[in-house]
DNA sequence: GCGATAGTTAGCGACATGGCTAAGCATGAT
DNA sequence: ATCATGCTTAGCCATGTCGCTAACTATCGC
């Protein structure tokens, strides 16, 4: 029960960016060079390098250098955090609702106009 | 496959903040005024309003005013959307991993230093 | 009506983000 | 040795974010 988990701000924030998420897609087809994701984004390679370096200190992507040559790799596990932190508010917002609070929400629903 | 679904932004983003995320878990426990959620965080009154009109607008939470008081509650199915992507993602990366993606990962990690 | 309570609006300051260009550096091909 | 390629660094600009204070509005209790 992390109080403010740093990680899963990392996580989020670094999925919050469209580029970022398309970027992540096209590694899922396969690992690529930087060049390589830079071509379908439209945008210069610097720009992609600082998503790309977000990613990374996110842990959702490696990267490693052969010759001048660098290679990105999505890390597939860096998402559990997020599907953990997930399933947990989802258990608790749904058990929430079992009980009468659905009542409190129609009472709002109802005045809210 | 929504090229950059801004609905999905809005949530990871709204999902980004430590303070966001600790007002949802409030929430989750029981509908809330907007100085009850400002109590626990230290934060002052307009501060907490920004971050609930973020989270509003991501969808995560319901708004309405009662004479002066404004109840606040979530909206339990408004994470649907990122564990549809969540899941999504996650049968891509492991169909991908289960060819020898698993063999450049490693030769990677060898080299890498 | 009067004062306390609950929100709201406006606007400020510090800093982060997302894009760019220009220039640098390292490696591979010739 | 030279040149093209691929990445990197530095720095600029516009905009967005997150906190605040101050002042305003709108209720509620008396």
């Amino acid at each position: 029960m992390a109080k403010h988990d740093p990680a899963l701000s990392l996580l989020f924030h670094a999925l919050a960016d469209p580029t970022r998420r398309s970027i992540l897609i096209r590694l899922a087809e396969t690992p690529a060079r930087v060049t390589d994701l830079a071509g379908p984004t439209g945008l210069r390679l610097p720009t992609v390098m600082r998503h790309l370096s977000v990613l990374e200190a996110a842990g959702l992507i490696t990267t490693s250098k052969d010759g001048r040559i660098r290679t990105c790799a999505i890390v597939p596990e860096a998402l559990d955090p997020v599907r953990t932190w997930l399933d947990e508010q989802r258990a608790i917002w749904e058990a929430r609702l079992d009980r009468l609070d659905a009542f409190v929400m129609n009472v709002m629903k109802e005045r809210e106009e």
